[in-house]
RNA sequence: GGAGAGGUGCCAGAGCGGCUGAAUGGGCUGGUUUCGAAAACCAGUGUGUGCGCAAGUGCACCGGGGGUUCGAAUCCCCCCCUCUCCGCCA
């Protein structure tokens, strides 16, 4: 969340931020939290001044004469009273300023560029070309169901639509993919992680998923847990409510894990094949830093990086772009997409989101450091990125690098995570 | 699931109705000492928020939420977490 001093020094740059990201109710939220901010901040100096007197008012107590007493207690028992309602109001409006402060976006960076929904997502830059084939290409889903890999009508018979099996070559490539991925993390010095794939509110409000993303979690009512949408969420509560020492920071974890998504009201988009499915594997890097600015971007440009070299190394033409405010979440200042190129879309698809945020998941996560210099601790910077997310990147691995005969060619990367194996599957 | 023990500042750990925002130790900062360092010694050092140019000062905070009381870290109730033992089980 944004400190409420930025909503009193700036109100309009938090409003023209949650009207950048698209949200005009989140824009009021603001004007709420600004209007609760001013009734409180009228009551607390009379809050502080009638409990000081009762706190003075105790403490003569022992000096009085004993028949001076009881007239004693009855004036302070009064007081109480007024001072308890007035405590009520104090505690009320404290909840409401946190529930509105909740609701208010992170604001966009400048260079975000404006736009309502991901088709004004503006390209940076581009690796490769789109595969071009001398012979009809097959979408991943036919080339997988021909080879026995893939099956979604099982799938979706035990577990509903959206889902899918994986089998023999495709679930070891898989699983290969994610390998390399946290190798290649591994070796850039980041701390692996496995984390926990059910999480309490605190969790999901902390990283800016709830209040908002309800909707799109799986939920345990009964034992009033969350499934993960993505390890983002587990890996940046790791500190939270802690007090990191600045010579720990940046702190950088990889995790691999499951991820869950209800995919709510998106009933006829993607409907086919691997791209949209409610539980996934994802490999994610986080970075937990200082809190500064320029520090910031430098990280989001090298986890973009990471997550480039990993495409390189699997051979796969990509581009970046730019979110617009309308594609933004509400708890990032700024995002990159990574979008590979997918033959069956004739078009580039989104494979990965990285996102920075400030201080904005440190302060609803109370995740703080101490400051060489000074010794008032701030809030810390978060970022993250994914690596690799599969299925869905074995639809641009199935499908750019198949051959005509229904084989697939296997990446010079990939070979010694699969026993040295060249291609995969049978001629067709 | 049953029975106990406990959650206090950056950390460890006392306190168990007012004199406690909190002993003591560690850490950290500054100083003395030293050619320099270590050690030793001295001093300072919680977080948030209000007022103030500042020095300073009011209030809140001892896992979270309620309650008792003129007054709660301390007493009572609920919840969360950690640990030990028993049961169950991968």
């Amino acid at each position: 969340m944004l400190d409420i001093r930025t909503l009193r020094e700036n109100p309009d740059a938090a409003r023209a931020g949650a009207i950048k990201k698209h949200l005009p109710d989140r824009a009021e939220a603001v004007d709420r939290a600004l209007a609760v901010d001013t009734e409180l901040r009228g009551l607390v100096p009379t809050l502080d001044a009638m409990r000081s007197e009762q706190k003075n008012a105790g403490k003569q107590l022992g000096k009085l004469a004993p028949e001076e007493r009881e007239a004693f207690l009855a004036v302070q028992k009064e007081k109480k009273v007024e001072l308890h309602k007035l405590e009520e109001r104090e505690k009320r409006l404290k909840h409401q300023l946190e529930e509105e402060l909740m609701l208010v976006p992170n604001i966009p960076d400048a260079e975000v560029p404006e736009g309502k929904d991901d088709t004004l997502n503006v390209e940076v830059r581009k690796w490769g070309v789109p595969t071009k084939f001398d012979f009809e290409p097959r979408a991943h889903y036919d080339l997988g169901e021909a080879q026995g890999w893939l099956d979604f009508t099982r799938a979706a018979e035990m577990a509903g639509s959206r889902n899918y099996m994986l089998f023999g070559d495709l679930a070891l490539l898989h699983d290969a993919v994610l390998r390399l991925a946290v190798e290649l993390m591994v070796e850039r010095g980041f701390t692996p992680i496995d984390p926990p794939l059910l999480v309490r509110d605190a969790a999901m409000l902390g990283t800016g998923f709830f209040p908002g993303g309800e909707e799109q979690t799986y939920r345990c009512e009964k034992d009033g847990l969350n499934l993960i949408g993505t390890s983002e969420v587990p890996v940046t509560s790791l500190h939270a409510g802690e007090m990191l020492k600045a010579d720990d920071l940046p702190k950088k974890y990889v995790a691999r894990s499951a991820c869950f998504r209800r995919e709510a009201g998106t009933y006829g988009k993607d409907t086919r094949g691997l791209y949209r499915v409610h539980q996934f594997q994802k490999v994610e890097q986080v970075i937990v830093d200082v809190a500064d600015r320029d520090k910031s971007i430098e990280h989001h440009h090298a986890i973009v990086q990471n997550a480039e070299d990993l495409l390189q190394k699997l051979e796969l033409p990509y581009r970046v772009v730019a979110v617009c405010g309308g594609d933004l979440g509400v708890p990032q200042a700024m995002k990159y997409d990574i979008e590979t190129w997918m033959p069956s879309r004739e078009h580039y698809g989104e494979t990965h989101s990285a996102s920075r945020f400030y201080d904005y998941q440190a302060r609803r996560l109370n995740l703080r450091y101490r400051p060489k210099e000074s010794k008032k601790p701030l809030f810390c910077h978060t970022l993250n990125n994914t690596v690799i997310a599969s299925p869905r990147v074995l639809i641009p691995l199935l499908e750019c690098h198949q051959n005509a005969d229904g084989t697939v060619r296997v990446p010079a990367a990939l070979q010694p995570l699969l026993g040295g194996r060249e291609v995969l599957g049978r001629a067709l």
